[in-house]
Formats: C-alpha cells, sequence, structure tokens
DNA sequence: ATTTTCGAGATTTTT
DNA sequence: TCTCGAAAAT
C-alpha cells in the first residue's frame, strides 16, 4: 500500500519532509492526526528508521493508544516504539535513570486527589484553614515554587535525607513555605512524584548528567508532537532537549484550539516557532474533511468573535448536506435531556446505532440530569470522561491495598486502613500520625506498635496487620491476580460493597482483576507486584466504551481530537458556557475556543440546546452568548425563544463583556509576568487578590511573596 | 467519647 | 459523585 495515497499536497509535503523542523499549523478536521500516523509509517517503512528511534508525542494516552493501532495496521510491526505522553515517556525514562539522581526508580505518580490527601494533613498539622487558601490554590502555589526554584528545588530538597526536609518544614512559619515543604516532605516520604516533577526531574537529569541525556537525545532520531498549541513551559524544554542532537523536529498544532492555558499552555510555543527553530518549514493545512459546511460555516461565525486571532477560515470538502444546526431551547435541564432522547431515537431508526451520537458539555456535573432522564427513558448511555477507570475509589483502594503490601507507604496506608471499616477514625489515626512523627516512623510501624493498646482494643487493627503480612509473604509466590483477589477477598472489601449493593463498583473491581490477569499473561517476564504497580501508573482507561452500543457523554476537553456523526452540545447558558468563572477578556476568548473545538467534532449533525430557569446561585439563566454570536441564519432555533429574553440575554452579555474589558485595564500586569519594584527589585507576579486591589508578587530578594497594591508604580521587565 | 451514618449542598476544564 | 456537618449508634 502506498502511504500517500488518499493524501493532498499539503498531507503529502507533512509525511515526506523528514529532514530538520517542520511545523504544521493545520485546522480542525484537516486529518492532521492521519498525516502524523502515515509519517510515522512513512519513516519506518521507507527511511527504514527503528520505531524505538522515534518518539511520538500525544495529548492524552487514549489518543496515544488510537495511534497506536493505526499504525500497527499500516506498518503491520508490532513494535510502535515511544508513542506516548510527554508524563508516559518520563514515567519510562525514570524509571531507567532516577536512581543516577539517588532517587528511588519506584515510585508513585500521585494525582490531585493523592496532592490533597497530603495537603489536608499539613493543614490539620499546622492548624491551616482552606478560607485562607483552598487546596487547588496551595497545589499551584507549590508548582509556581517548584519552577521557580529549580533546578536548587531538586539539588536542595528531592536529595535532602528525610529528616533535613522535615527539619525545614517544622521550621517554617509562613503558610506559603509550610505548605511547600510540608508537601514535599510528605512527597518523599511516600516514593511519590506528582504530574510536574516527572517532567522538571527529567529535565534535572538531563541538565546535570550531560552522559544520560546525550544517551537519549542519540536515540530519539525523529520527534512529532501532536496538539502542539497546548504544550506548556516543562514539556517545551524537554521537547528542546530532546531533539537538540538529530534536529528532527515536526510539531503539528491549531491555535484555534487552544484550550489549556489555565494548565500552563503557552500558544506562543507554536507561533513563535521559526524563531526559537531557524529554517523551520511551516505546512497549512486548512481543507476540512471532517464536517459538513453548514457546521463549518457556524464554527468560523463563532470563532470569528475572538480577536487575538490569526485569521485562517476552514475549508470544506464535504458537500453540503441541507441540514443546518439546530439550537433546541427548552424550559428546564431535565426537558434538554428529554429532546436529546427523542432525537436521538428519532436520528437512529431501526438499527439503533445509539454510539453515532454524542452529547458534550462544559462540565461534569452537568451529566446528572442527563443520566437521570436517560435511565428513565431506558437510552443507554456511557460516560466516557468524568473519573476515569483508573482514578475511581474502588480501583484506587484496590491499588492502594496492593501499593501497601509493596511499599507499606503512608499514603495508601491512610487510604485502605479504614476501608471496609475497622473503626479507626479520626482520633486513631492522630493518635497513629502522632506515634509515627515521635518515633520517625511510618504509620504502618506505629499501627504495629499501637494496636496492642487499649486504645484499639475496639477496632479490628490486629486483622487488619496480619492480612498485609501474609500477602507480603505470598507477594512472591503467587500471581498477582491471586493477590488481588485474596485482598479484596479477606479484606472484606469486598464484602461491604456487596451488603450495600454497589453493584457498579464490584464490576468495576471485577474488570481491574481482569486487567491484572491480562497483564500477567501477556507481559511474561517481569510480573512482580513493584513493576506491575509502575506499569498501571502508565496505563490508563481500560475500556473506552467504543464497544457498546450507548450515546456517549463527555466534557468537551476530553472531547478534544475526536470527532462524531452527531453531536448535542447542551446546557449552553450563560454561567455554564461560557463559565461563570471567567474572568478576564482572555479567558472569554479560550471559552470561545473551547466552544469551537466543540463545535468542530461533528461531522454531519450538530444540535445546541439550552434551558430556561435559575441556576444554584439563583440567578436567572439566559442563552449563552456564544448562541447569539452566531450568524442568524446559520443557526435554526427551536422553539424561537421569546424576544424578550433574547434582548434581556444580549444585554446581560453586552454587560458582563464591559465588565471583563474594564477589570482588563486594573491588572495590568498577569499572574507568571516579571516586573521590577522601584525598592524591592525585580519579581514575578504569582497572583491577583481581586477583593484586596493587589497583587501577590514573589521578589528575587524576599523569602516570601509580598501583597502589593494596584496603585503602586510596577514597571514591566 | 468516637465512629458511622445519613441528608443536604455544591461542582471548570486534566496530564 | 463527592464533601461536609449533625445526629445516631457503638
Amino acid at each position: 500500500m502506498d502511504l500517500l495515497d488518499g493524501l493532498n499536497d499539503a498531507q503529502r509535503e507533512a509525511v515526506t519532509t523528514t529532514e530538520g523542523y517542520v511545523r504544521v499549523l493545520a485546522g480542525a478536521g484537516s486529518g492532521k492526526t492521519r498525516a502524523l500516523t502515515r509519517r510515522f509509517a512513512y519513516l519506518v517503512g521507507e527511511l527504514g528508521v527503528l520505531p524505538s528511534n522515534i518518539l511520538c508525542v500525544t495529548f492524552t494516552n487514549k489518543a496515544a493508544n488510537e495511534m497506536r493501532r493505526r499504525i500497527r495496521a499500516l506498518t503491520g510491526d508490532n513494535d510502535t516504539g515511544f508513542i506516548c505522553t510527554f508524563h508516559s515517556f518520563c514515567v519510562t525514562l525514570l524509571q531507567e535513570e532516577a536512581h543516577a539522581v539517588g532517587y528511588p526508580e519506584k515510585f508513585i505518580v500521585l494525582d490531585n486527589a493523592d496532592i490533597d490527601a497530603m495537603l489536608a494533613l499539613i493543614y490539620e498539622e499546622r492548624g491551616l484553614t482552606l478560607r485562607q487558601m483552598t487546596f487547588s490554590d496551595a497545589r499551584d502555589r507549590i508548582e509556581m515554587r517548584k519552577n521557580k526554584y529549580e533546578p536548587r528545588y531538586y539539588e536542595d530538597l528531592i536529595a535532602l535525607p528525610l529528616d533535613r526536609l522535615k527539619e525545614k518544614y517544622d521550621r517554617a512559619t509562613e503558610p506559603a513555605d509550610i505548605i511547600f515543604y510540608g508537601y514535599l516532605y510528605q512527597e518523599k516520604k511516600c516514593f511519590g512524584l506528582d504530574y510536574n516533577d516527572l517532567l522538571l526531574f527529567t529535565l534535572h537529569i538531563f541538565d546535570t548528567d550531560e552522559e544520560i541525556r546525550l544517551k537519549w537525545q542519540r536515540r530519539l532520531e525523529y520527534v512529532m508532537i501532536d496538539e502542539f498549541q497546548d504544550i506548556d513551559k516543562p514539556q517545551y524544554r524537554l521537547m528542546r532537549a530532546l531533539c537538540a542532537y538529530h534536529r528532527n523536529l515536526f510539531v503539528v498544532g491549531d491555535p484555534d484550539q487552544t484550550i489549556y492555558t489555565w494548565r500552563g499552555a503557552d500558544v506562543r510555543f507554536l507561533l513563535d516557532f521559526e524563531k526559537e527553530f531557524p529554517g523551520t518549514r511551516t505546512i497549512y493545512m486548512t481543507e476540512n474533511y471532517r464536517s459538513t459546511p453548514e457546521i463549518l460555516a457556524l464554527a468560523d461565525s463563532l470563532i470569528s468573535h475572538n480577536r487575538v486571532r490569526a485569521e485562517k477560515n476552514l475549508i470544506p470538502v464535504r458537500p453540503a448536506s441541507g441540514e443546518t444546526p439546530v439550537w433546541f431551547h427548552e424550559k428546564s435541564p431535565a426537558d434538554e435531556a428529554l429532546r436529546i432522547v427523542r432525537t436521538v431515537r428519532a436520528l437512529a431508526g431501526e438499527e439503533e446505532n445509539f454510539s453515532d451520537f454524542t452529547v458534550l458539555y462544559r462540565s461534569h456535573f452537568i451529566s446528572r440530569t442527563l443520566e437521570e432522564v436517560f435511565l428513565r427513558e431506558k437510552m443507554p448511555y456511557y460516560i466516557y470522561s468524568g473519573t476515569q477507570f483508573y482514578d475511581r475509589a474502588e480501583i484506587k483502594d484496590a491499588l492502594s491495598y496492593l501499593r501497601l503490601v509493596a511499599f507499606r507507604d503512608d499514603l495508601s496506608f491512610a487510604r485502605v486502613v479504614n476501608r471496609p471499616k475497622r473503626n479507626i477514625g479520626e482520633r486513631r489515626m492522630r493518635a497513629l500520625r502522632e506515634y509515627a512523627e515521635k518515633n520517625g516512623c511510618s504509620l504502618w510501624q506505629a499501627l504495629r506498635v499501637c494496636a496492642e493498646t487499649e486504645l484499639f482494643a475496639p477496632t479490628q487493627a490486629r486483622a487488619f496487620l496480619r492480612l498485609i503480612e501474609d500477602c507480603a509473604e505470598r507477594a512472591g509466590k503467587a500471581p498477582i491476580s491471586e493477590l488481588l483477589s485474596y485482598l479484596l477477598d479477606k479484606s472484606g472489601y469486598e464484602h461491604a460493597l456487596r451488603t450495600e449493593g454497589d453493584n457498579n463498583r464490584l464490576d468495576n473491581l471485577a474488570e481491574l482483576k481482569q486487567a491484572v490477569y491480562e497483564y500477567e499473561t501477556t507481559c511474561g517476564e517481569e510480573t512482580d507486584l513493584a513493576s506491575y504497580l509502575e506499569h498501571v501508573a502508565l496505563y490508563s482507561a481500560a475500556d473506552d466504551g467504543t464497544s457498546r452500543n450507548a450515546v456517549r457523554f463527555m466534557t468537551v476537553h476530553t472531547a478534544k481530537g475526536l470527532e462524531f456523526p452527531n453531536v448535542f452540545l447542551v446546557s449552553m447558558s450563560d454561567s455554564i458556557f461560557p463559565s461563570k468563572k471567567t474572568d478576564s477578556a482572555a479567558a472569554m476568548e479560550e471559552e470561545r475556543r473551547l466552544a469551537f473545538v466543540a463545535v468542530t467534532r461533528a461531522r454531519d449533525r450538530l444540535f445546541f440546546t439550552d434551558s430556561e430557569g435559575r441556576g444554584h446561585d439563583g440567578d436567572y439563566r439566559y442563552p449563552s452568548r456564544f448562541l447569539l454570536e452566531i450568524d442568524r441564519p446559520l443557526l435554526s432555533r427551536e422553539p424561537e425563544p421569546d424576544e424578550a429574553l433574547l434582548r434581556d440575554a444580549a444585554q446581560a452579555a453586552a454587560q458582563s463583556e464591559k465588565l471583563l474589558a474594564a477589570r482588563e485595564g486594573t491588572t495590568e500586569f498577569a499572574v507568571g509576568e516579571r516586573i521590577r519594584h522601584a525598592v524591592m527589585g525585580e519579581g514575578t507576579v504569582v497572583g491577583i487578590d481581586d477583593r484586596q486591589g493587589a497583587y501577590l508578587i514573589q521578589f528575587d530578594i524576599l523569602p516570601t511573596e509580598r501583597r502589593i497594591s494596584f496603585k503602586v508604580r510596577l514597571e514591566r521587565v
């Protein structure tokens, strides 16, 4: 099969330009993933490059799985090398190299829930309240600090012995310091690395160990990156490092689909690419193969309301379908759901291909009402995003049991010690923590001592201890799947779920057991517990629901990169989409790009729904300003909403836009910007306190941040 | 005195 | 679904 078959000129160019720096500016639905896949196959098939010498970075692991499947179909080769996210790549790299910098090669990848659990502990220990700082703020603060202090952060802190770290934590007085050192202490204690660390730590290794860096740089002959508009600074630095030897770099992105700036993504990496990489060849892919002209016209009309934007039109390739996208205006969220069910029934016809229909929403909580109605109407559905398989409570519990057996770490201990209930609640946990603190030991060791005391008499602590020790002994001999079944059975975990009648969770556990079993049988050699747990960190999304005949639900963010025949965009009310937390003109433009992403997912049909009534804050809900912005003839309304309502909605939207514009004026600087103060010198804006009218600024010469009023003159550096 | 249970209220987006 | 607070249960 010719790899260039059925490609247009731009795609052909993208596939065959294999040397040097290449940037592809690709519109939605222009076949960029296709070009990327073909390019990979071209490198392997035509140029004879080893797959393991190619790094192909995707945005999600799901996308990586999909691409791997397609490449396998093209090349017939099972070895597809590194097709993964930056984070997965770093996990692999660190497993090989972490010991070189004195960190154990066994580590646990921490997610936000894990971090929050640690923060909760620190807050309680040091009397901090959520009013002072929410967990999410604290996480941001920690992240910012790691970025700032690094590489000193790794030299001083990660490589620092645990007790010295604890000293720093104990001595800290400022909340910012307490949180930072407390977190590092907790992190180190349980062999944890968070998402940030994976990248920063890898970069640190590259900075300090030239040999390791060269080894990887030489190895990766070709680097390709998808969804480049959503890459953040650490990822950018890693990319720069990785391609520095062979200088073959290929990036693909669409500025109009930048939807992760809240996470540190910066579209300038894509726009200013040629400044950093002189001689860059830029390829434009503007033809759209995915959607009908009707849908594309609507998408264009929507995104054209963004002011900060490089003009770029989508050129439809498909013929007109004659179906104008529809806006269903309903009375209540339940009516919205009902309308969707009816529309699906009408369109699915006799074959009932429900999986051709996808419902997109701005945020997870929207799915609740939908679920209720779908359940009542007996319409099958499948929630694609939300808590992913490995994020589900019961799965994390089960894995924590395994982790406890392998590591005896505090994090896993705290998670499962009272699950199922063993009468070890707050009071006894505190006693354990105090004991562990005083004796410098782990919670596990603390329980071993305390289990004999009066305080723990009414608990099942002893049985718990015996179970884990028993399993640790079995761990070497029995396969992991058996160990897991044994744990879930003897711990009473499954029994508790059964008495609660929670079949869903039981099913998930069964699925996990199956996944473990498959891992054992396919993975052959390395099937000890520790390497399985590492494997789990890399692996995600066991069941993606594609096989089920059900309507798919997901957030717009998860839908990125996917396409569907029929799309419903629900809850299109102002304050939901755009979110009411949108607090700047720039953020509003991002909301609009998000809506653009949602719209361009649709191949054949597109529907919007919104409803009247009040939100939970009691405010009256107006139709989303995005719906009102779209050129009238491009969107048919059913029924035509009340004229007064439309007028009020337009007015409210205009009011809010004015407010955003005004606020833009008051805050001259954005978070992350470098400034100079007449007395204190240079610093970085780390936060904006609207209520007090002040910036939070971390000055270079001061240990902690300062509050500086908007009125004080600052210069941009 | 502690733990558990039960009901009410709230929710941006995620590697 | 998840978290939080108050009441019930041990």
